[in-house]
DNA sequence: CATTTCTACAACCATATGGTTGCACGTTAC
DNA sequence: GTAACGTGCAACCATATGGTTGTAGAAATG
């Protein structure tokens, strides 16, 4: 199961343009931490932090080859943050239903629930 | 549409676990800032902080009545956020299907990339 | 009116974050 | 071996964050 500092870690890492950038490079395929930081105006070991980041939230891992660390993505971490999110967007669901169900009592004035609301 | 600092902001806005808690508050109902600070074991201006974050992340809206402020949840935000982790879980999946596809003509000994390198 | 309640906001503090530079170390190439 | 490359890590700095306390205003209540 996720604690919920590991939730807090996996949020904390898709908070930043940079970070997110980097997690769509390794999805689309293999890059050295060099590679990159090829990619943008900041020094190597600023992307370098930005890699551990995105580690300690399980959401890429490095493999070696030879003498550079190959940045690889974990599919299962993005489909548990998508999950977390879900949950939320289903509380609001019900949270609407239960409106509607109250309008529909006082459209109708009746105690149980009889009518729809008109419009 | 949403600039790269409104996703920082989303993001940011559900990597804390008060903050986490308060939407799912907000989400099931509506709560005035007091009511939702009496839950945690922090002062009502920490309180006060964490719902103007959410609500700088467009998570929440707060609307007067009376004395006290509602904070209610907006629905659309939460939409957003699912659809872009959406977004890179797809990109992942293309990235297993194009795997797929290499190891299938490795298997058949297709043209593009002949023999195993077996170190 | 006075009092209480809910809110807003400023000042302050400790720690985390995002960036830098510099140096050490393992690996590849010459 | 020497040089170049890729990496890891420490020190440092500015700013953001998450918390505190205190003060002040607007709205309900006596």
């Amino acid at each position: 199961m996720l604690s919920e500092t590991d939730v807090d870690r996996l949020f904390q890492a898709l908070a930043d343009a940079t970070r997110r950038d980097i997690l769509r490079r390794a999805v689309t395929g293999e890059h050295s931490v060099s590679q990159l930081a090829a990619h943008y105006a900041m020094s190597f070991a600023a992307v370098q932090k930005h890699v551990a980041v995105l580690e300690r939230a399980s959401l890429v891992t490095k493999t070696r080859r030879g003498r550079e660390q190959l940045v690889t993505t974990d599919p299962t971490a993005l489909a548990r943050a998508r999950e977390l999110l879900e949950q939320v967007e289903d509380l609001w669901r019900h949270r609407v239903a239960a409106i509607d169900d109250l309008l529909a009592e006082e459209a109708t004035g009746a105690p149980g629930r009889t009518g729809h609301p008109q419009h």
